[in-house]
Order: structure tokens, then sequence, then C-alpha cells
DNA sequence: TCTGGGGTCCTAGGACCC
DNA sequence: TCTGGGGTCCTAGGACCC
């Protein structure tokens, strides 16, 4: 328990400008000021022609059920971004141009800014392949000027910009660094919160999505302020104690999270959406090798990573986008291939396949390390009760 | 021919145990 | 025979995030 009279952390976050379309503009940078968007399968690579230069998709030839991943600032200018479909996409921006996503580029990438600034700061957090929190609470130095040092040690490992969030806490140093894009640093403390957060919408914050930001709106409620305003019964009666109270708190910019500099993994998995829907009989050689294939890439994560699983699931995604999941807990942890393909063939044989499939995955979760030795008192199954 | 892929966390109900 | 209160594990679905 934080005393109240401790005084204020300095908890950054560090989100990097358009992250996969910077990256490819390093190795493409005749590219720089046009208009790119990053996303689809492995097709649409440039060509090389026979002069040098190369030759790039444009949007308007994508077929297919591919989204973006991300686009350039020129390119969202034209309303595309994060999330909407390829298809949907070309009709706002036919002449952009197309680029496949790149992962081990966006991973080499990210690997350099996060040990630029794990050299200045080492308390970080890991958020995913384009953003940290850092703790900077303990790191000798004024706020701006280190926030600044950071900002230009990343660009000098990457040749990237980010944008920083400074204050006392992850809720509201994410919505900082978002305030400034691109190469933003926003430093906040906690009684700027009315004049520059509460203007701002409830979907800012980080944890109130689509369908929250529904409801609220539906209330009457739609900038932060509104939020802190708002009566403790209404929001619970609507959302529940919990999330209600949690609402409450960050409306007010309260936040006491620790940074969490270390997490092993819940759950793997891989899934795939097929070029057409498929049908369960129809289609049932075709499914059986995409099941097949999907176990045997699952099984090479958790050989890579070093996990084995005792609970596999399916996940199944049927054309009207309903999604359905079934999960089976072994007795014995698992990370062979045939294994898994086994038990993600009893979890299928739960599922009604009338309609016709869009997409198909396989998880594993309940991971531990393999050859683990069961603890004493924790083992199940009646073969262990006794010697 | 709208709508990817990889994750986390929360809730809620049932089984089962003491 | 009207009836507890923990606790853990498991399943399924949903919201949300990058």
């Amino acid at each position: 328990m934080t005393s109240q009279f401790a005084p204020p952390r300095r908890i950054a976050h560090l989100d990097m400008d358009a992250f996969y379309a910077s990256v490819e503009l390093l190795q493409y940078p005749e590219l720089r000021g046009r208009m790119v968007v990053i996303g689809g399968g492995r097709e649409h690579q440039p060509q090389v022609q026979a002069d040098g230069t190369r030759r790039f998709a444009r949007l308007r030839d994508y077929v297919g059920r591919g989204v973006i991943t991300t686009a350039t600032y020129e390119a969202r200018a034209l309303g595309v971004g994060s999330a909407m479909g390829l298809m949907k996409a070309a009709k706002l921006a036919p002449d952009a141009v197309l680029l496949p996503v790149n992962f081990d580029a966006y991973r080499h990438y990210s690997r350099l800014f996060k040990a630029a600034v794990a050299a200045i700061a080492p308390a970080i957090e890991d958020r995913g392949i384009d953003e940290i929190y850092i703790d900077l609470t303990d790191v000798p130095g004024e706020t701006f000027e280190l926030a600044s040092r950071i900002k230009q040690a990343v660009r000098a490992a990457t040749g990237l910009s980010c944008s920083i969030g400074v204050t006392p806490n992850k809720l509201l140093s994410k919505i900082c660094s978002d305030l400034d894009k691109p190469d933003g640093l926003t430093m906040l403390a906690i009684d700027e919160v009315p004049a520059r957060i509460w203007p701002l919408a409830v979907r800012k914050i980080n944890g109130v999505g689509p369908k929250a930001t529904e409801k609220l709106a539906a209330l009457g409620i739609a900038t932060i302020g509104q939020l802190a305003a708002a009566d403790a019964g209404l929001l619970q009666e609507h959302f529940g104690a919990n999330y209600a109270g949690w609402l409450a708190d960050v409306a007010r910019g309260l936040d006491q999270r620790a940074i969490s500099t270390s997490s092993e993994s819940k759950s793997i998995s891989r899934e795939t959406t097929f070029e057409r829907d498929l049908h369960a009989r129809q289609d049932r050689a075709a499914l059986s090798g995409i099941l097949t294939a999907l176990c045997e890439r699952l099984a090479e994560d958790l050989r890579r990573k070093s996990y084995v699983s005792r609970t596999i699931g399916i996940k199944l995604r049927f054309d009207d986008f309903q999604i359905v999941s079934r999960n089976v807990t072994l007795p014995e942890a698992v990370a062979e291939p045939a294994a898994i393909l086994q038990a993600a063939r009893e979890c299928l044989k739960r599922v009604p396949l009338q309609r016709r499939l869009r997409l198909l995955g396989v998880r594993a979760s309940t991971l531990e390390p393999p050859g683990a030795l069961v603890a004493a008192g924790q083992g199940r199954g009646q073969g262990e009760l006794f010697p």
C-alpha cells in the first residue's frame, strides 16, 4: 500500500510513431512523404525492376480479407487506419502503396529501441512490439531532460521517432503520449487533470473500448470530465461494482498499478482466416489440413519457447462472425503436434458445425516448463495419490 | 467480398472438496 | 430433511489491447 504522503512517481509511456510504417520507410526511403499502408499477407512484395528501381503494389489492386496494420500519416489523412479492411481502404485511398507486414524487421527495431531506453532507465514494462512503460522515479535527473534524452537515444539507435508522456501513473502517461504525436513529449501533474484530461473523450482511456463508450454515450457521458462528475450509483447500475469503481478512479486520473518488469506467457495460439468460408462437410479435407498445420506451428512455438501445455483449445469463427471456443485440460502436459491435434479434434467434436467457417485457431494454455516436477500435494489423477 | 492475428483479464456457473 | 461457507479447478464467452 502506497502511503498517501509518498512523493509522486514519474512514470513514462513511450510509443513509437507509426512504427511498422516507419520501419518500412527506413528500408524504402523513396516512399517517404507518400501514402503507405501496411497489411495483408505475404503477397504484394515490392518487385525490383531491370533498372534497379522498385515497383510497389497499389492498394487498389488488393484482393482478399486482409486488414490494415499501420498506415503512414499521409494515408491516415484520407481516413484509412488500423484494423480497416484493405478492400474498404482501397476505396478511400486507391493510390496508396501497399506493403506486406515484415515482423522480423519490426522485432529487430523493437529490440534496438528497448535496449536504448534500458541503458538510461532499466525499469521497463513491455507492452508489445512498439510501446513500453518506464519507471523514472529513481532515475536521477530532471524529468524533461530525462525524457528528451530517451527520445534522442531511441532516434540514435533506430532512426525513428517516438512520443512520450510522463505523469504520476501509467493511465495518464498512456493518454499523454498520444496527445502530441508524432515526436511528442507531454508532461502532466495530477492537478492538471481537470484542465487537460477532462475535455478528452472517454475512449482515450486505456480500457474503455467501443462497447463501454457506447453505453456511456447512452447515459449522456462523452468526456472524461463528464465521467468524473457522473453519479456513482448510476455507473454501478450499468457497469457493475468493479468496473464502475475503476471508471470513477480513472476519470480522476487515479491509478496505482506498478511497472511490471517481467512476465511469463499465459497462452500461445495460432489462428488463420480462410480465403473463402469453408464448410465442415464439403471442405473436410481442406479443414483437416489447416488444423494439422496450425497444430504443427503451435507445437513449434511451444518447443521454441520451451513450454508444455496442459490445456488445448480451439477457436472457430463462423460466416456470421460468431465466435465459439472449446478447450480441454489434459492429465499430462503436451507439446507434440500429434498430441495437440488429438486434443483439438476432441474439442472440435463438441461444436455444432452447421454454418460455414471463416476462421480456425488452436491455443495452448496452462503453460509449464517442460519436465517440471509436479509439486508435492498438487498432483492430479489417481495414480499419483500413492507411490 | 466489410471486418487479421496474437494476446490479457474478467465474469459466471458448475464440479468437487473439506 | 429447505439446506453453510469456504476454497480451487475448469469451461465458455466477452471486452479490450497492440
